[in-house]
DNA sequence: ACGCTATACGTAGTCACGCTACATATGCAT
DNA sequence: ATGCATATGTAGCGTGACTACGTATAGCGT
C-alpha cells in the first residue's frame, strides 16, 4: 500500500493512536507502523506537521519534557479530540460503504 | 462525504462502472451517483480528464458516436482494464484493512 | 577521538490529483 | 427566446502528503 493513500485519513489515524494514551511524535510513528503490521511507515515530514495542525485545532495537547537528555513533545487526546475521533470513525464507515459498494467485486 | 475523498480511488470507481457495460462520460457520472445512493456527485471536470487518462493507459477504449444529434464518446473496459480493476479491488481490501485496523473503534 | 546509528523534532519546497470555473453545443419544453 | 437537461472538454487552483534537508543528543564500536 502506498503511504500516500492515507490522504484524508491521517488525522483520524493519529487521533486513534493517541486514544490508547499520551505519546510523542516519534513514538506515534512507531505505533502506526506496529499497529498496521508494517504497512504504515509515515515519514517525519508528514507526521510532525500534522501533529502541530491537530494541536492548533485543539484536538490534542502537547507538552515538552526531557527524557534521557532528549527533548520530547508528548501529545494527549483532548475531549474535543475524542469527539473528532468518533466523527472520523463514522465518516470512515460511510466512506468505505460508498466506495466499497460502487467498487463492487464482492465488496 | 466530501467528494474529495475519492482521491486515489477514482480510477477504480470508473473501471467498476464500466464493468457493467459500455457507457459514455455523462452516463458514468449518473451511474456513480445512482450506485452510491447520491453520495458521489462528481463534477465533469473531474470525470472527463480521468476518462482520457484511463484511455491513454489502455484500460478503457473510447469511440465517438452521435445520439439524438449529440456527440457522445462511449467507453468500454479493455482486457487490461479488467485486470487493473481486479488489482484495484484487492488494493482496496488491503487499504481498508490497514486503515480500519489502526483506526479501530470496533472497525 | 571518531563515525555511525537510533532517537527526536522541525521546515521549505515539490508534486499529484481532484476541484472550480469556464467554454462549447444540441434538443426540448415553456 | 429563455432556460434546462444532455454532453464534452480545458485552464488554473487548492489541498495535503511527500522529499530532502537541517538540528541535536545518546550510545556503541573501533
Amino acid at each position: 500500500m502506498d503511504a500516500n493513500d492515507v490522504r484524508g485519513h491521517l488525522d483520524g489515524l493519529l487521533l486513534a493512536v493517541l486514544e490508547s494514551g499520551p505519546l510523542h511524535g516519534y513514538g506515534i510513528i512507531e505505533a502506526l507502523q506496529r499497529r498496521s503490521g508494517g504497512a504504515l511507515q509515515l515519514p517525519t515530514g508528514t507526521v510532525y506537521p500534522a501533529l502541530r495542525r491537530l494541536e492548533r485545532a485543539r484536538w490534542i495537547e502537547g507538552t515538552w519534557s526531557v527524557v534521557d537528555g532528549r527533548k520530547r513533545r508528548t501529545y494527549s487526546l483532548s475531549p474535543a479530540g475524542r469527539k473528532e475521533l468518533a466523527r472520523r470513525r463514522s465518516e470512515w464507515v460511510r466512506f468505505t460503504g460508498v466506495i466499497g459498494t460502487v467498487l463492487g467485486g464482492g465488496a
